[in-house]
DNA sequence: AGACTCGTTGCAAACGAATGCAAGTCTAAG
DNA sequence: CTTAGACTTGCATTCGTTTGCAACGAGTCT
């Protein structure tokens, strides 16, 4: 822009202090102060209060980017999300982040518009360095061999690998549908419908097979399956779809997910001048904070976030300080939750 | 843990290929293999083809860590966002991400549970030699000078430095908040409530005052003011709050923010069995997504988050490219959401 | 007093890549 | 055939730390 300018991008004028700089004016040598910053190295109190005093009037802050270099330890993990039409993911981030952050580490973030764009994501984060990954995006046999040759722990959140080839933190989705419909049926409900999510997301079909597995061992195998998004609008629209096929709604209605329960629940009373529960039942996944809105009170299963997460981070450092540690999948209960969205009896309630 | 492990944070036995690895193996210097990966810069394509090559067969991969240090530039941005409470970071999160990555930036993100932590963070943020800070987060004169001090862009997200001595993106609350009462006053509202949000939050105090001010200029001064914390059960609360002290209902609640707005809805429908927009008109402010769904169709303003976070990424970036440009803030006008909370009059839209 | 700890401290060699400089190669013009 | 010019390429230095090794000094025990 200003045009005499021979070095276009100039750094910053003034530099960031250095250890050196530091240490040349406390009087000591670079590894002193290289060692009163870090904890549990040997430094006398003396030496330790001129360098931190020296530290603190020139402004030096051990660059992290260098240590990272020579320990071969970022204290970084990459976290990618894949879509984020799932209201539930950015719940899980900030816990992420935060549980991560307890525990020195920092978290370097990744979203996936498009599943495609993975292999590329992957590769960035690996030029990081971050020393484990978290992923909550769909990973092909062929991502998980490369992240395991280039030997970085990953951690599979609400994604199982075929036979048990990675860790991975789950939510027992089958679970939770087959609760879901256990009360649905002994509360006389008989013909149903299904608005699965998008087809290549393995959570929803974990959700749907477990919902159809369910319905099939109490001898109900006439149903209605469709496809949403996970999306609000996906749940009204879907609902309105089932309403077309069938010709009138079904006795309940089981969303892959509490937004489309919602967009569902809305889709009956504005469109059909149908209610929930009286007139239909509706019940979701994932117990989202919309989830308890006075206005829809959904029947739905919570997925118990802060113990996954928790588990998530645990499990994941654990394999980065010993990385010949031995896979591991660890699979929650979610917590059913009665709500209003459904007409259930009042018996059993595990 | 095997106890025979002399070093027990031992590295991977399988060390990561270096650019040595790769120059080695296709005959070639070091320094040829950096060119090769650094794009403009002169290699002949057959050296080209056998480094790739030889990359590719050994796994190597360029250290961002290490690039960073010699290069002064990490390609990083540290986002720091402060509460979560409000339903609209996770949408602005997501965005922002998208949006470096696309530039060719990742993202290092920081969430603080309190405000006190911000000090903690910011000295975090600046050990990860980040080229650049976004934050939502309060940061005090002290926090400016110190990252002023060390040399790093800042911008500031929806929030405002007095004077203005920092670069930031702001929606215009005020403005926001203005053409609500306008529409609420012309529609012969007369009687009105707020609910604010957290009394530290400088949106909510634009947020407030906006209101405030706008409804004097229109001469109503007898205003009642309470506090919710952005959540939904504080609206919910809130109105419940608002109710006692006024013994019945006003003609007009104004939230502080969608989420309250859609608690005070459900509040009034089923505690004060009052409609809105019938009984009572709620207004609210951000147009998060929850804010369209049927059961509430909020009356509000909507913030531009795309170009927001556009707006965003352009800015710091720029000051990072060139630390010597002036400060700016950019203010974006909410796009007016006529819903259906409120009682409208048919008249001026604008 | 001599031998032996043990906690401090400095020296110097990494870590993995970027880059200015100079030498080398190739092409094309004279 | 010579030579200027434009590309390529390698050498060696640099970035800001950590850390093994060795030297040093002060106690402690005999």
């Amino acid at each position: 822009m200003t045009g005499d300018n021979k070095h276009p991008a100039r750094k910053h004028d003034t530099k960031r202090a250095t250890s050196y700089d530091a240490a040349r004016l406390a009087g000591v040598s670079q590894s002193a102060v290289s060692r009163v910053f870090k904890t549990g190295a040997s430094a006398s109190i003396k030496m330790r209060e001129r360098v931190l005093a020296a530290a603190h009037e020139i402004g030096y802050r051990p660059n992290a980017i260098a240590r990272g270099l020579i320990t071969k330890r970022s204290n970084m993990v990459g976290v990618v999300i894949s879509r984020m039409t799932n209201l539930y993911y950015p719940e899980l981030i900030v816990q992420l982040t935060q549980s991560f952050s307890k525990r020195g580490i920092r978290v370097l973030l990744f979203t996936l518009e498009h599943e495609s764009e993975i292999n590329i994501v992957l590769e960035q984060t690996l030029q990081y360095q971050v020393d484990g990954i978290v992923t909550a995006a769909i990973l092909g046999p062929a991502q998980l061999d490369m992240l395991n040759a280039a030997g970085i722990p990953v951690l599979l959140y609400n994604r199982q690998a075929e036979h048990g080839r990675a860790t991975a933190v789950c939510c027992d989705q089958e679970a939770g549908e087959a609760w879901l419909v256990s009360r649905l049926i002994e509360s006389g409900h008989r013909r149903f419908a299904i608005i699965s999510g998008p087809k290549d997301s393995t959570v929803s079909m974990e959700r749907t097979s477990g919902a159809l597995r369910r319905l099939s061992e109490l001898d109900i195998d006439d149903v209605t399956v469709i496809s949403g998004d996970y999306s609000y609008e996906s749940g009204h629209r879907g609902l309105m779809e089932i309403y077309e096929l069938l010709g009138g709604l079904p006795d309940a209605v089981i969303a892959a997910n509490d937004a489309m329960a919602t967009g569902c629940i809305d889709a009956a009373r504005e469109a059909l001048g149908a209610k929930a529960p009286e007139t239909l039942s509706v019940v979701g996944f994932d117990g989202i904070g919309a989830a308890e809105y006075a206005a829809y009170q959904l029947t739905t299963v919570r997925q118990p976030v802060a113990r996954m997460t928790h588990a998530t981070v645990d499990m994941l450092l654990q394999r980065i300080d010993n990385p010949e540690i031995g896979r591991e999948q660890r699979i929650f209960q979610g917590t059913p939750v009665r709500g209003r969205s459904a007409r259930l009896a009042e018996i059993g309630d595990a």
